[in-house]
DNA sequence: CGTGAGTCTTGAAAGCTTTCAAATTTCGAG
DNA sequence: CTCGAAATTTGAAAGCTTTCAAGACTCACG
């Protein structure tokens, strides 16, 4: 591991020199420059990023704070991050916190010792972040929540039209003739999650539509909580003849769970997901889903971050709330209910909340 | 961001006993301890991870390379390894390749300066490797290959083992009564692919079962290579009973080819895969496939990399070489051939390889 | 009370880079 | 050829920790 000293000495110069032609932070006449760049080479030399962001009091290294790989919808979202980290010459240190509050603090703190140029985070909790999160930006780095944001957050930060998607599906089911639809909801202390309720509703109510609570069942964004609330819901004495799951884990759960009870999909249930994660397609039926790109919210946070750090004063201007599109994709999980289901019309009157 | 000299200041003591009190890295009386545990409480103190690494020679990075997170089978990997890296103090660096060796070689070189503690990769290359591989372990790194490894690789490493995987996989085809079995595989520049191929030669050969060439087709890792060669496959006039995917995303694609010639799985083909991912049980069919755990491959890779970090001597011991077990788990893509297949009998003969 | 062996503490050096003020060189003009 | 301004180059300091040799204490023992 040659230094800039040896660097230095081989091409008979001072210390600064060297740093200047690496750093191009001087103008350095032609012929030294060559000679440094000539050592560089035949040492194969490379700073040390651990002096270089001791002194300059800021590294590379971006924090990607995300719940878990596991979860089929994060590897996207760092695919897209990593990638434009990447290009732009910076790396990301990949935290899992499993929705821990503990786990994400303690990432945090590690993190901070290394000062990173930024920190993109799905967060785990909401109220209890903001000091630490704040002792981030203080210190000089970027801060960009992905997907869930919370209340109170003033800075930069990516979700999608939540609301939107989800008005737009439930939208879709009405007009295919649906009247008794559910929606099996993430835990609700999520924004994420709220937000696609509340589309839910907004649907419903435009057109009057009714609905018992028992409909609205709040859940975990995973397949076995899918799983569970759908064998609920479809056991209901007026069972629903549209699920809305709020993400595509919990959908494949619900199709276990028709499989399960020996009905049929979309015959007797239609199913609509979210997120459309690449294997829905393939599924048995294949899956209709509101789409969000995970790659390009990795992306956009990441770019977000950088235009903070190269811009002239990080926390200067006011944070940017990029909100990106949706987009439904009906596949065979979607059907007009079926004569016999069809039966028993509701009168559509307010809707209750 | 307090540092230890504001440490000392406050508790009245001199660096070095900060540093010993931090690190244990000598005995303190009891009294100054306190007083500067009590500070360290006091300023929130932590350790500048940049400057300790700096001294130390190491950090407590761990480097992981693979080819993308966004293949369905490396998160597990990935989560696997971060969390036995966490338990243990550690964090992941996540680099992706795309299997190409001019990113492999930027991040290995960009995270040489790190001095992270180790480095557990799944390469994109092979021969031109292992220069800047020795580099790493010269500067004290640990290094661990995973799922890949290059012949002439004498350190740790953590694979499965392919060749059986694949070898009972085929067995149990056979018992079924097929005859007609093919491959897709992965490149064969890979080690993986290669013994995977070897694994159903061997089978078939055991039985003395004669195969044309035209039933391997190397392809790629992906749903694409396998929708692509599967469709070649299903067209032969000899077509074949069984098709086994040297991986699920190469399966799915198979399945998708089967129902695009509006074939049926498994009455007309059956499928075998391998990795055995999450989703793949939800398929239409469900899809079997020769498991093999990722995140069992991420903690050990990272459990052997830290017995070399605290072990005595790096490099010292000779190189350990885990090969997990893989499982082979039948479901509904696999059925003994039908009567209209099984059909033109073929005369049990020595294997042409 | 003096001494020597331990036991604690300390301060400085080292690890590698960036940056800044100061020193040196270059160059054009007179 | 000389001078001053402008352009380069330099060396030291700073950033924060760990580690090591050396100094300061403690304490039992004679």
């Amino acid at each position: 591991m040659p230094n800039m000293k040896q660097i230095a000495r081989m091409a008979g110069v001072s210390l600064g020199t060297v740093s200047h032609v690496i750093n191009n932070s001087a103008r350095v006449r032609e012929p030294l420059r060559q000679r440094v760049l000539e050592a560089v080479d035949a040492l194969r030399y490379q700073p040390s990023a651990l002096a270089r962001g001791l002194r300059r009091d800021k590294t590379n290294m971006i924090g990607m704070v995300i719940p878990d790989v596991t979860n089929p919808f994060f590897p996207a979202v760092v695919r897209g991050a990593e990638d434009t980290a990447f290009a732009n010459g910076y790396r990301l240190v990949l935290c899992n916190t499993d929705n821990s509050h503990a786990k994400e603090l303690e990432h945090l703190e590690q993190l901070r010792t290394y000062l990173p140029a930024g920190l993109i985070i799905i967060p785990a909790s909401f109220d209890k972040l903001s000091e630490e999160i704040e002792s981030f930006r203080r210190s000089g780095a970027a801060v960009v929540f992905l997907d869930r944001i919370p209340r109170n957050w003033k800075g930069d930060s990516v979700t999608v039209s939540n609301n939107d998607g989800v008005f737009r599906a439930v939208e879709y089911l009405i007009q295919l003739g649906h009247e008794r639809i559910a929606c099996i909801t993430g835990p609700l202390h999520l924004p994420n999650a709220q937000e696609r309720l509340a589309g839910y509703k907004r649907a419903l109510k435009l057109v009057g539509l009714s609905y018992p609570e028992s409909y609205v069942r709040e859940s975990t964004f995973d397949r076995a909580g899918g799983y569970h609330d759908a064998l609920v819901l479809l056991r209901l004495r007026n069972r629903p003849t549209a699920i809305l799951a709020q993400n595509d884990l919990m959908a494949m759960g619900t199709l276990l769970a028709i499989r399960e009870l020996q009905l049929r999909c979309p015959h007797d249930v239609s199913v609509i997901g979210f997120d459309d994660l690449d294997v829905t397609e393939l599924m048995d039926p294949p899956l209709a889903s509101i789409r969000q790109s995970g790659y390009r919210m990795g992306a956009t946070a990441v770019q977000m971050l950088l235009d903070r750090v190269n811009g002239d004063e990080i926390g200067a201007a006011p944070g940017r709330h990029r909100v990106l599109e949706t987009e439904l994709r009906i596949r065979e999980s979607v059907a007009p209910p079926s004569a016999a289901n069809r039966g028993k019309q509701q009168s559509r009157k307010r809707i209750r909340v």
